[in-house]
RNA sequence: GCCGGCAUGGUGAAAUGGUAAACACAGCGGACUUAAAAUCCGCUGCUCAGCAAUGGGCUUGUGGGUUCGAGUCCCACUGCCGGCACCA
């Protein structure tokens, strides 16, 4: 090696030592209540990142950003004298390792197991400061037990409703309540639901597959099967209210109110042929234009009040429906689809007779399954009366000169006896009080959530902790927990609707007349309270201890546990949801001091391929960080996604921007140590201490007020920027750097770009660890 | 269709209502080098006049408004991205 060749910025060497010597002096380990070292005095920080279900593809370039902007503001707050708890762990459970088990015979746990390993050396190399004693899996049976025993405490649960909060069925069972009543309100119940169930590929599909899997050429049918599912709608109102005191993100606040979806209206009965058929509506003032009902095909008295002559269409209208899904309904949007059923309904109103209809665009999951039909101000009705000759009658008057016909918004009653003349408002009032006087109907306030469908047939998630005896369900003790799949050496699906565990006999066996539940539970079940397991993740007694929730997740004063969730907005509305329901619940049953688990969101955007597409192995555009962290080191890759822009956008991939911020941590470099110097050499200026140059002086704490700033509002592009500034300042008037201020820029660097600061540090003598010093004070 | 978000140089972007384009990429010119790479220095929104130094005009998707002053606030429109989608 010729010596005047420059030497280059020695990442390859010193980024693998230092992550050795963090992993082997547990570095970043955070002490929590229990342990010796202890320090409660100090105000805690809970930054939580969103944990990867570790596929075989490995680590995508989107999983380090929000990881990079959780370990900038975590190494920030130790620095500044805060107990940081930083934890990851694995998703686990998931398909494509049970599919991956389908076609060769591996077993789950082994390519889980092996996919772990590789997520973990890819993180490791990114030097993250994680605390790797308090990693979680959801298919630990430590873990499982947990996630089992809290499904339990669903089970034993209903939701009191003077109270509005869960309370134990064993309150219930106190004032004599009957099995049937108690199973009746538990808060985790069976019932017979329809599903998209694939007959050849032997499982229920979710909503968002079905595509998929059809476009594999399976088929997918709609099915009544007997499923397990969660009561979330009990929680509806608290989901939607409590959400307004959260920092979260505007539009994410709107996305799950949008998704849980309250409507104000009120129920109204009518009478069909001696039966009473109760209708939803959010309009009661337009009941006196309803000229028809409809009923959604699969409607109860369907069939009852159907007519001799209609039997026949009404049927094959059903049939039809039946083997369709929601979202080949969803198809059918432009053109209405009904057939009449031959009866009549009387308007409590005015005692007209009207027609009534099934039709599928009413559906059965949401209101009563039943409409009444005001094709004047009702866009669908309107259609459908257009399309099948029905009258139109005007009720409201608009404001203005738009035409009444399909005219929706509030107007002014007209031809509506006692109402007329009344605003859309008064009118609604009016009629309800009308309506509850005479019993004919009452005030509403209905949800679009459904409850959650929680039962999957599938191998690789947590068997429920249920058997099954003489047609009842019980919950199996405690004390038998965790309960594991069984080994099996085939996971082909068998076809039968009740999962791959029916194959192990020996398992569903419980006693001579109890059998095991084969149902498993959803990947969603896992995640929606890791975080909490985060605080405690060995303790055997509980799911966490009541002194680690206390100071890790209480004691704030705010609503959230969590102090700072960062993740992709893909989780926007399943997970956020199914993770705040099962923390009230918690919350409810006082295993919680607080009602939230996430008081802060900040949603990072996505990085996309150079080409401005998402990134995909279809479209060859995917980078691998490996590569990145071969060619310019870690420090490199985690600068160059925080420099893209702001954390929140969505930016492009440009392989010509990593040299960009790769010399810039050269050229930091090189403020230390000389171009052709030695291993080990400082500029000769360094090496002993000296007055700091006043115009540098200046210059350095100028950076560190707006570093610091802008670390506070998450601008990390900004803040980069503020470094590469001084350290071009600072280049050019290289002998005027003293050792001190060298010193405090490295602190600076620090959460950025941990490797070569904590190198810098060392080299210049600095005392102890850099991750360990103080944050330098403006 | 409904509900959100976004729109600034060739590119990623910056800018508490106060000199638009910091920082970086790409590009151009130069230094070093036998040469290349690397590194360092300079220029770099558009446009007009000038050999030049320099001087003038224009510019934040489009059109209006508020303001002494608008990329930023308000209204309407266009385009792109995301979510929901017959929810009565």
């Amino acid at each position: 090696m010729s010596s005047d060749r420059r030497k280059p910025y020695p990442h390859d060497e010193f980024e693998p030592r230092w992550q050795a010597i963090w992993d082997a002096e547990k570095t970043f380990r955070t002490a929590g209540p229990g342990d010796a070292d202890f320090d409660g005095s100090r105000p805690k920080f809970y930054v939580l990142d969103m944990f990867p279900y570790p596929s075989g593809a490995g680590l995508h370039v989107g999983h380090p950003e929000g990881y990079t902007a959780t370990d900038i503001l975590g190494r920030t707050k130790r620095m500044q004298g805060h107990n940081v708890l930083h934890p990851m762990g694995w998703d686990a459970f998931g398909l494509p390792a049970e599919q991956y088990a389908i076609k060769t015979g591996q077993h789950p746990r082994v390519t889980t197991e092996a996919n772990i390993e590789n997520f973990r050396r890819q993180l490791k190399a990114l030097g993250f400061a994680y605390d790797w004693d308090r990693e979680v899996n959801t298919t630990d049976p430590g873990y499982v037990r947990w996630t089992q025993w809290i499904f339990l405490q669903l089970y034993h649960s209903y939701f009191d409703e003077e109270t509005n909060k869960a309370r134990p069925v064993s309150e219930l069972e106190a004032k004599g309540w009957s099995r049937e009543q108690i199973n009746a309100v538990r808060l985790a119940f069976v019932q017979e639901a329809p599903v998209n169930w694939s007959p050849d590929l032997g499982t229920v599909l979710a909503n968002e597959e079905i595509e998929e899997w059809k476009a594999k050429g399976h088929t997918v049918e709609r099915r009544p099967l007997r499923q397990w599912m969660l009561r979330i709608t009990k929680y509806a109102q608290r989901l939607m209210d409590e959400l307004d005191p959260l920092e979260w993100p505007e539009g994410i606040k709107l996305l799950q109110k949008n998704w849980i979806g309250r409507s104000e209206g009120a129920e109204v009965d009518f009478d069909v042929q001696g039966h009473k058929v109760t209708v939803f509506t959010t309009r009661p003032d337009t009941l006196f234009g309803a000229t028809y009902m409809v009923l959604a095909p699969e409607h109860s008295l369907v069939a009852e009040i159907t007519s001799a002559d209609q039997k026949a269409s009404v049927e094959a209208y059903v049939h039809a429906c039946a083997s369709k899904s929601d979202m080949e309904r969803g198809d059918m949007n432009k053109d209405k689809s009904g057939v009449f059923t031959g009866a009549y309904a009387v308007n409590p109103v005015n005692g007209e007779n009207i027609p009534v209809w099934i039709a599928d665009y009413v559906m059965m999951g949401y209101g009563t399954g039943a409409i009444m039909a005001v094709p004047a101000h009702d866009e669908r009705d309107f259609e459908f009366a257009k399309k099948f000759a029905l009258p139109v009658v005007q009720v409201v008057q608009p404001t203005g000169d738009a035409d009444w016909q399909g005219y929706t918004d509030p107007g002014t009653a007209v031809n509506s006896g006692f109402l007329d003349g009344l605003p859309t408002a008064e009118a609604k009032a009016k009629i309800i009080s009308w309506l509850e006087a005479k019993g004919l109907g009452k005030r509403r306030i209905q949800f679009k959530l459904r409850d959650w469908l929680f039962s999957r047939q599938r191998y690789w998630g947590e068997p429920f902790p249920i058997v099954w005896e003489a047609g009842q369900h019980r919950a199996i003790p405690d004390s038998e927990l965790p309960l594991l799949q069984p080994e099996l050496e085939d996971f082909k699906p068998t076809g039968d609707p009740r999962g791959p565990l029916i194959k192990a006999t020996d398992w569903i066996r419980y006693t001579d007349t109890a059998q095991r539940e084969t149902n498993t539970m959803p990947q969603w079940a896992g995640s929606c309270w890791y975080y909490l397991r985060y605080c405690d993740p060995k303790n055997s007694e509980r799911f966490i201890s009541k002194e680690a929730e206390a100071y890790w997740l209480g004691g704030s004063g705010k609503l959230g546990a969590v102090d700072l969730y960062i993740g992709g907005t893909e989780h926007a509305v399943l997970h956020l949801l199914y993770a705040r329901f099962w923390h009230k619940v918690l919350f409810d049953l006082g295993h919680l001091s607080t009602p939230e688990p996430f008081q802060r969101l900040v949603n990072q955007g996505m990085i996309l391929a150079e080409d401005g597409r998402k990134m995909s192995k279809g479209f060859g555009n995917v980078v691998n960080p490996d590569d990145v962290v071969e060619e310019y080191g870690a420090d490199s890759l985690r600068l160059y996604e925080m420099y893209m822009g702001p954390l929140a956008d969505s930016k492009p991939w440009n392989p010509k921007d990593v040299p960009g911020v790769h010399r810039f941590l050269q050229r930091s470099w090189r403020l230390a140590v000389p171009e052709f110097a030695e291993h080990g050499t400082l500029h000769a200026h360094l090496r002993s201490d000296r007055p700091d140059d006043p115009a540098m002086e200046k210059a350095l704490h100028r950076t560190i007020h707006k570093v610091d700033g802008d670390i506070d509002r998450m601008a990390f592009n900004t803040a980069i920027s503020a470094m590469m500034i001084f350290v071009n300042d600072a280049t050019k008037g290289m002998d005027r750097l003293s050792r001190g201020q060298l010193l405090r820029f490295a602190q600076l660097l620090q959460p950025f770009a941990p490797h070569i600061a904590e190198e810098l540090w060392e080299r210049l003598g600095g005392q102890g660890l850099l991750t360990h010093a103080k944050w330098p004070r403006v």
